[in-house]
DNA sequence: CCAAACAACTTAACATGTTAAGTACATTCC
DNA sequence: GGAATGTACTTAACATGTTAAGTTGTTTGG
């Protein structure tokens, strides 16, 4: 096998990405089931439990760029998923919240999600689990 | 902080994108001066130093879905980058190799992209990146 | 043989990724 | 207090992600 060949199987963003793939196929099913995109699934989770989060800071916690965000908030918003509201004091700043139909969903979702991560973890095991966040957190620093 | 708040911040999907978004900052820049995209990079890494490759194996090489992978070869081919050739006993394949202009891309690009490579590894260390390949390897088994 | 099943690739339709530009509101600084 | 600068979000344009359906060519089983 080639230098340049096996280089092109064992780099990082290609690791970092099939693993991703490998995790998220066991996930898809549910979100599927309800309707619902990875990236829209990521939204009502980051806000769950919140009083609301501003749209940059939403976007930072999803990992999510700002175009695509709000996109997503229109999509979720005329499915009654999130409400927008407005900051006093500041007319630029929009908070976004969970409407009662986003609540509800989470709380359908959560524990599917949950169980699956658990099979993850049972597969893995929770010491190599635990290694593997600390190493990804000191890549991302 | 709150159970479900923890519980999003440190997930595996969300951890593995956070990394390799903070991988993939470093090699974008030298994408965009060679005016290609990350996908498009990724298929003439894969296709490199081969007598060619069918459109499936490619997709598995480069974790691409199909129609991804028809769409980014029409735009290669069009650049004159790649090139597409008939399969002598089964019409329904297709043969893609690197052109000539897609070998010199190659050729300028790979010593960029590895140069950074080596700074991430300085940085995080040869030992905790070879202990995250095996765990990631391990997730994507 | 040939109709049914299968295989490889493409198209279609809609959601998201990505960069640049636009819009509206706030702040700064003279 | 008003022009210049900055901030928060949106739009635009094009590439890719994702699922379903379509096309064409190949294989299989009666």
């Amino acid at each position: 096998m080639s230098q340049d060949l096996r280089d092109f199987q064992k780099n990082l963003p290609m690791s970092l990405l099939r693993a991703r793939e490998a995790v998220m196929s066991r996930f898809r099913p549910i979100m599927r089931d309800h309707d619902i995109t990875e990236q829209q699934w990521r939204v009502i989770r980051a806000l769950y439990g919140l009083d609301g989060l501003e749209v940059t800071a939403l976007a930072q916690k999803t990992m999510l760029l700002m175009p695509s965000l709000t996109r997503i908030l229109k999509t979720l918003e005329e499915q009654k998923l999130v409400k927008r509201f407005s900051v006093e004091g500041d007319n630029r700043r929009k908070l976004i919240r969970l409407a009662e139909k986003g609540r509800n969903l989470y709380k359908k979702m959560a524990p599917l999600s949950e169980a699956e991560y658990k099979k993850i973890e049972a597969r893995i095991g929770s010491e190599k689990l635990s290694e593997l966040y600390v190493l990804l957190e000191s890549i991302a620093d």
